[in-house]
DNA sequence: CTACTTTTCCCCACTCTCCCCCACTATGCC
DNA sequence: GGCATAGTGGGGGAGAGTGGGGAAAAGTAG
């Protein structure tokens, strides 16, 4: 899942996912909180995936990840592909009207436009570029 | 892949990729930023091994990558064997009519004409070719 | 338990982009 | 010169994206 897509929330507080992400998403979703203040959205086998890692570890070190999914969230797309995303999660990520959707390989990210920028700048800055492209073997 | 092509956006924003490049580049090309305001087109295979690569990292170090795979893009030719590049990407490598098609073995490299010809004079200044030459034993 | 509000979801209708296809031109090889 | 393949341009249809009406489900109060 790469690229990057703007949708609006609409009045419903429906946000609409690209027909392109839905195929490899399947049929249910898993949304939590994600890293710098946006959203991560899990394919469904990607999440059992991780459930499973989490079941594995033991209660100390698992005690610091009960807010991970304690604010995810299962959503499941209507026949458009919209999903609802609950009021907590949307608060957290600071989504309104505009949002960013990124694809990052492993999941999306749902971003606020203004949260997104800077982060963005940041990335493609020549020097971070070219970091990120040597390590990665471009 | 070598070699260097320059064909024109139709009004469409569809971009020609030259036959020779097709076969190796297989039937789902990856279009991302490259360096100094280009954009990079990797195969599928090569692809691949970019975001095997990329899974594999803590996401510590993924997060600073965020940029990058965002700003890639799925490209699909059609049968006449061109592809649509998306509006972000265009912009970024300031892509409008002519464009000046390099092949630089690993993948494509898609300029503006204008920000390729610098470049390229200072890569064929008899000093700097030398050098290069030298480093790689010609 | 019932009536009412609110939330969620399903469906329909509409617009617009993208992609498939076809037809034409240019180039190079036999 | 003629044929095959590379390259260029545009018409039209399928499906992606958007918005809203209304039914079902869930929650609230009397």
């Amino acid at each position: 899942m790469i690229g990057q897509h703007r949708h609006s929330i609409d009045a419903k507080g429906r946000l609409f996912i690209p027909a392109e992400y839905r195929a490899e998403l399947g049929n249910t979703f898993y949304v939590t909180i994600g890293l710098d203040g946006c959203l991560s959205v899990y394919s469904d086998a990607k999440w059992a995936e991780l459930t499973a890692k989490f079941d594995a570890l033991p209660v100390s070190k698992a005690r610091a990840m009960r807010a991970l999914f304690a604010n995810a969230a299962e959503c499941k797309p209507d026949k458009q592909g919209r999903i609802l995303i609950p009021a907590k999660l949307r608060q957290y990520a600071a989504l309104e009207k505009e949002v960013v959707i990124n694809g990052v390989s492993r999941c999306l990210e749902l971003w606020n436009p203004q949260r997104w920028e800077p982060v963005e700048e940041e990335g493609m800055d020549p020097e971070n570029l070219a970091a990120a492209m040597e390590e990665l073997g471009f």
